[in-house]
DNA sequence: AGCACTGTTATACTTAACTATAACACTATA
DNA sequence: TATAGTGTTATAGTTAAGTATAACAGTGCT
């Protein structure tokens, strides 16, 4: 939700106790995910008020996964997809489409730009 | 392994123990995933001789493989990869090449066709 | 002051997966 | 027949993750 823009920088996360309802799950599991966001230092917790997201965070999420996904994951998804011999036209069949042809993409827009600063640093 | 042909139908599974050892890990654990491989009918398993791999599990595992692979990994692998705005290039420089510019890649072969009947229904 | 929200801590319990050890059952082969 | 390989079963222990309950602690608003 952070590196798409539903939540940007400054926002609190949804209550510990909210998310916890909403996905069925103890409070203290979702406090402790939570908690890793701060030990990372993306986030700020202010006890009475609620968790914070700290300025840049967005940058840092979306240049650590980034390389965490192509370090780590794709390497592996790589090869299965060589493995199981599948082909460009299968892979982009199965993909959710954005737009249906388009050409400029833009009209549920407004606030459609959760850039801000940054974006082609990496 | 049996999908890239290092084990051939017919072949037993590495056993029980071996796995085990090679792996550090317990004996129970490998039998419990080779007894999948039983329930799933893939394999047969002979008490005193080995686990052995039946005919045309070679066939059934690729198209299952195929098609757990295009319905519920490769969405959420394609919805990350658009989240993260990560490019063909990008994804195509981190991934393991097979032949270096290549035209027709076949030298290390012999019985490098592990195909026998089919490949190409699905 | 009281209430309704926040995060936080403590204690004990449940569960799934895996481990450790040992024994049993079966087959081929020297 | 002995031996060294196979798969299989039984029993008990360990571990990590999540759960259940309850209470504590701080903030803002009426």
């Amino acid at each position: 939700m952070i590196i798409d823009g539903v939540l940007k920088e400054g926002d609190p996360l949804p209550s510990v106790r909210n998310v916890a309802v909403e996905y069925r799950v103890n409070p203290l599991t979702v406090l402790k995910g939570y908690q890793q966001l701060v030990d990372e230092g993306l986030v700020e917790s202010k006890r009475g008020l609620g968790m914070f997201i700290n300025a840049g965070t967005r940058n840092l999420l979306l240049k650590g996964e980034r390389q965490r996904f192509l370090g780590e994951e794709w390497p592996r998804i790589y090869e299965t997809i060589q493995r199981l011999g599948l082909t460009p036209e299968e892979l982009l069949d199965g993909a959710p489409r954005r737009a249906p042809t388009n050409s400029a993409s833009s009209k549920t827009a407004k606030s459609n730009a959760p850039d801000s600063d940054s974006e082609k640093e990496r």
